[in-house]
DNA sequence: ATTTTCCTAAGACGATCGTCCTAGTCAAGG
DNA sequence: CCTTGACTAGGACGATCGTCTTAGGAAAAT
């Protein structure tokens, strides 16, 4: 009953590309006909592995880019001593992949956020997951950290990446993330005087 | 020439239309039929008063966005002494006009800047436009009012607004905006002690 | 060998899209 | 009167969309 290794890999490699797409184009311009031509997978399959058609495709590709960010938080708080390090780390990785991809991508679910907020209580919802979780994750992980405020320095932390990546994106230019950037581990430090912590990093 | 009465009106009409469309629901689910439907305009005129078609509507309704949003700025300057009063007002206004418009607006550009930014140059161009005139317009505001390092501020508040905006509006929950006032309230004050003399202590 | 199950090929289907076109209305100037 | 120009009604056009269907092929199970 387990699904095939062929099995998972036509279902992966699909929602694999409709994040790639989704995250680049947008939900409305992404087609399954340039979809399952990007991915190179079977066309006729498309309902075969999403009976729900492409909202549920949508979802799916909702959930892994929620992971992917996930992981990428996880690892920069892992990597990193401080607050301000691990958030700086994130950010620049961040913007890293924006110019990797030459100014295309950004956020994975920013614009099928904005697209389909009222469109679809499916895709909604998944979105909705997806920031709670971000802002679940890194108050745990900012708590863990020793911060005061950890819900105020999440949301300061998420509202300023995704503004610097859509304005970074239309800017072309790393600028506003690595301002963000900086503005953010400014912000951090100031919090944590208050504080009258070690910090010292190793 | 000056365009009749009855000229700009239906022109403007679905200049004003596609601006709230292309907010609410983005630019690729936005139609010619369901806009002149909403805007009570003539179905036959749209390719006379746009004879570039769609996007040629976009641009026009990115720069009436442009303008709306700049307006918004100086009044917020204007009506308020201080920077964090001004900007504390911005973000309230917006939050208002968010919740009013029961989460479905936020930023009359940032869907059709994530879904065009590289689908259309001529649409690209307008939205970077819009992002540069409010940069520009923000530092001459903050230099105005004395605030020290304008380049770094202005983007800052621009990022936090358009994170906050995209947050607020999937969690339909104004907090997130509020966050950010209070968040960049904070910022600018801190900001401020250092120009009284003080700086970092540690 | 035969049945069952999973997957794919290929396209039809109706709907909707952006665009364009032609005939016509209407007001103003001769 | 007639002409001219701006504007509109209404739909045709080809393309593309999401969805669904039918037939067939390839393993796996019996």
């Amino acid at each position: 009953m387990l699904t095939d290794v062929s099995d998972a890999t036509t279902r992966e490699r699909m929602i694999s590309t409709a994040m790639t797409l989704f995250r680049r184009e947008g939900y409305q311009a992404t087609s399954w006909r340039r979809l399952v031509e990007q991915a190179g997978t079977p066309w006729g399959s498309a309902y075969h592995h999403f009976p729900g058609g492409k909202e549920q495709l949508a979802v799916a590709a909702i959930e892994l880019g929620t992971a992917v960010v996930a992981k990428t938080v996880r690892r920069a708080f892992e990597r990193n001593e401080t607050v301000e390090d691990a958030v700086g780390w994130w950010y620049r990785k961040a913007g890293e992949a924006l110019a990797a991809d030459d100014y295309r991508g950004g956020c994975p679910l920013a614009t099928i956020t904005l697209e389909m907020a009222h469109a679809s209580p499916a895709i909604t919802e998944a979105c909705q997951d997806a920031f709670a979780a971000w802002h679940v994750l890194l108050v745990e992980l900012l708590t863990g950290h020793g911060a005061e405020n950890a819900e105020d320095l999440a949301t300061a932390i998420v509202n300023n990446l995704e503004g610097a990546l859509l304005v970074s994106r239309i800017r072309r230019s790393p600028d506003p993330l690595e301002r963000a950037a900086r503005h953010v581990a400014l912000v951090v430090g100031a919090t944590r005087q208050s504080r009258a912590g070690t910090g010292e990093r190793g």
